[in-house]
DNA sequence: ATCATTTAGATTGTTGACAATTGAAATGTC
DNA sequence: GACATTTCAATTGTCAACAATCTAAATGAT
């Protein structure tokens, strides 16, 4: 435990804890989550994990069935229509926003954004340009200073990474992604709200289309 | 307390009953919460209480501060922003959903919502077609099937019902109401996704501007 | 008198024990 | 043997007491 981490709660302790336990795949989707087991591992309450579970579940990493149990979410074939979709009308949203107000520092940190993922591009290390990719959707995101996007943008964020370790097996066309991602920039930079909406929409929805494919299949194969 | 509500769990009806009295404004914006005091008043105990104020807090009716206490979300003029953007953005997203699949189940249920407003408009009630209002966009995004939307929506659908009592004072043109919702329902059946989707982004822009403007006098007054 | 320090009261964060509910194994009936 | 009924262990929901923290009044030094 961080010394800055002794001035949160142990409630948020617990829920950073169990968000990264969830995400890298250390609690495996539809696994049971036992409340006295986990408790006991962790070192706090029952009480105190049931809050940190709580914050789970809305952030929708696990799903509660009234006194049966806390199960991690498992990815079906809709969540990840949902989750796509969701995040393209809020990336949408934010590049509309933050175009209709292009300061200096939208300027220097978009355009940072982006030079990280041409570099990362160029060297073809595939795991570099997603990482720059959601830094640069979340760093739109931040520049809109809407508190409620960054919070909806920050529950379907955490629900994407949970899908990483399938796409990391697809292969994608890097160049491509930098092309369309460099377009938005130029719309919003250039003020073009109609046009940077338009062009985040639908930025990656044949990625989203693949994954959804690739997981009904899953889904078939396994019934 | 009917007899369904017994099915809930005693966390679940504390916190509806909460939601109940924030948003008819009988724990007025602002207020502070003791725990220990609605505990008693609720007659349940003060674990229970947290777990319903913490998921008020992730629904932004409630603030909690660390160590320090619970506050009724209080509306300034960037919050009306963020909600009416964000109801917006949300009700162009299901519109546009619907709008692809269109069945005769979508057919009834949204004719019915519009004949619903067109009574009321009719008579000049208000609040009839405001509440038709709701029902309408509730109807559409129930119908997306998208549970994720559905959640947000219904988060940010709360957080709208705060400012009825500030938008009551307001009169507002209810045939023209009417008919933007009319074209909507129009554009959505006849299957024109980007139609419905631009007619629902912008259809209560005016109103929303009308009420930032206010709040943001009514902060300059009182400060 | 003003400002830093201490202290006391109030309030929240955390815990361990108790009550209610569930699912399945054990039992009984046909 | 198949099916309904009855335990019973496991697990979650709820509670009341304890510890940690914050706010503000009381105290003291300059």
């Amino acid at each position: 435990m961080t010394q800055a981490a002794v001035l949160q709660t142990l409630n948020d302790q617990a829920t950073t804890i169990l968000r990264e336990r969830i995400i890298s795949g250390a609690l495996p989707p539809g696994s049971r989550v036992l409340e006295i087991e986990l408790a006991e591992e962790l070192g706090i309450s029952r009480g105190t994990l049931r809050a940190a579970l709580q914050q789970l579940s809305f952030e929708g990493l696990v799903v509660q069935k009234r006194f049966r149990s806390t199960f991690v979410a498992s990815l079906t074939a809709q969540d990840a229509y949902e989750v796509y979709t969701m995040r393209n009308t809020l990336e949408a949203m934010a590049a509309r926003i933050v175009a209709g107000r292009v300061t200096d520092r939208v300027r220097t940190e978009i355009s940072q954004a982006i030079a990280d993922m041409r570099s990362a591009a160029k060297a073809k290390n595939r795991v570099a340009v997603v990482n720059a990719d959601y830094r640069f959707h979340r760093c739109i995101v931040d520049l809109s200073g809407h508190a409620r996007l960054q919070a909806a943008y920050g529950l379907i964020e955490a629900q994407t990474r949970l899908f990483l370790r399938i796409t990391s097996t697809l292969d994608y066309d890097l160049t491509g992604i930098l092309q369309v991602h460099q377009a938005l920039m130029e719309a919003i930079l250039s003020g073009d709200g109609e046009g940077a909406e338009l062009l985040a929409r639908d930025h990656n929805t044949p990625d989203g289309a693949r994954m959804v494919e690739m997981l009904k299949q899953m889904e078939e194969a396994c019934s």
